[in-house]
DNA sequence: GACAATATACATACATGAATGTATATTAAT
DNA sequence: ATTAATATACATTCATGTATGTATATTGTC
């Protein structure tokens, strides 16, 4: 039964996507990798071919996920034409949406932001995790850098103290969205909860 | 071996705090009822007995949580004295500053708000759950319907919505320290979020 | 107030099932 | 022919739940 090196890819992307869905639904640890093999239509020997063990496919997703969000940051910090603030005001209206939209983004969101949990196997990819979130606050903490250089916010604003509250704000709002999507309607409302936000700006 | 009432009532609790403990530290399905048995000094035959199974521990710390929050805003919403949205403030600077000074709370904190997760055998605790959640919010937003009432807010605000955004900072606030306590240091830092935030009210 | 009778508060032992990892078999590309 | 890409079979571990054992509080009875 040895497929093509495509065919392999396929199942390779079929298993990351099974164990996004299911991780995303069950946190990690309730997932067997016979559930996951059901679900990618393949068995638990094709897992252990591609993978190491669970551990290994949570870290791929990982991977998989962090680079396109720098990514666009950065896009963002090379513009020149609009304010730094309504900038970030528009990439977190931007991200909320996306989360409303589109699965696979709210299934990643739903794993790293709820169902992770660094324990047994899995805990020594905590540290090279935080690593990389910690990278990209560094980054958020740039838009109020530059405002403050700009004359936008006051002397006595402190940058890192600014994005730690949005962060916590947006990151907030996602939570509460994927507990309970019914209690926020947020295709409608995200766009008024962070201009609301950013009122105490001044933006 | 048979212990008095209050050895019985002992033991219970001992079962509860080891329980506490592993859950928030590791989530509850990676917590196995013999670690909490030793972690209580009993054995696994003391857990079955006052408990059906690892579900009803987390029940049981559910209800043990829930009841006193609510207490304290059915206390604020009585009191004349101050600005319904000043109480407010106060109150979340409150919850935020428990969190940091008491290790309990900050354990029932990172098991209900981080590492919960209802599925499997809890999965049926998850609509009564949600349930009280969706009362303490409706007590939140009574702060913004006494503001609004006494004109400290706009005709056009909606109390409903500005509950959740208030809500969605906490809690972001909040799991950000749980996940990260050196990334904010919450003691020094409580007030200022919360009254940075408020400002969007003009409080 | 003494003394069974019984229920209580556990501890211990066992039976079962589920998940993991590994070893081996299979098949088809290269 | 060889090896990459799987499937299958098996061995082991671990957690759960239950059944059973046991000692001691507690309770009713005389």
């Amino acid at each position: 039964m040895r497929r093509t090196k495509q065919d392999a890819q396929k199942t390779y992307d079929a298993i990351l996507n099974a164990s996004a869905a299911l991780f995303a639904e069950k946190c990690i640890s309730n997932v067997s990798l016979e559930e996951i093999a059901k679900a990618a239509n393949v068995t638990r020997g094709a897992i252990y071919w591609h993978f190491k063990n669970k551990g290994e496919i949570f870290n791929a997703l990982h991977e998989s996920v962090f680079q396109p969000l720098s990514e666009i940051i950065l896009q963002d910090l090379h513009s020149e034409e609009e304010a730094p603030l309504q900038l970030l005001s528009n990439l977190c209206v931007k991200l909320l949406l996306d989360i409303t939209q589109d699965t696979s983004k709210r299934q990643m969101m739903t794993l790293f932001l709820l169902h992770w949990n660094y324990t047994g196997d899995i805990a020594k990819y905590k540290e090279p995790h935080l690593a990389k979130k910690e990278e990209s606050l560094q980054l958020f903490a740039k838009y109020f850098e530059k405002a403050k250089a700009d004359g936008t916010l006051p002397e006595c604003a402190d940058p890192m103290f600014l994005t730690i509250s949005v962060r916590c704000y947006l990151k907030g709002i996602i939570i509460e969205y994927l507990n309970n999507p019914e209690s926020i309607d947020l295709e409608k409302n995200a766009e008024h909860l962070i201009v609301q936000f950013f009122r105490q700006f001044n933006v």
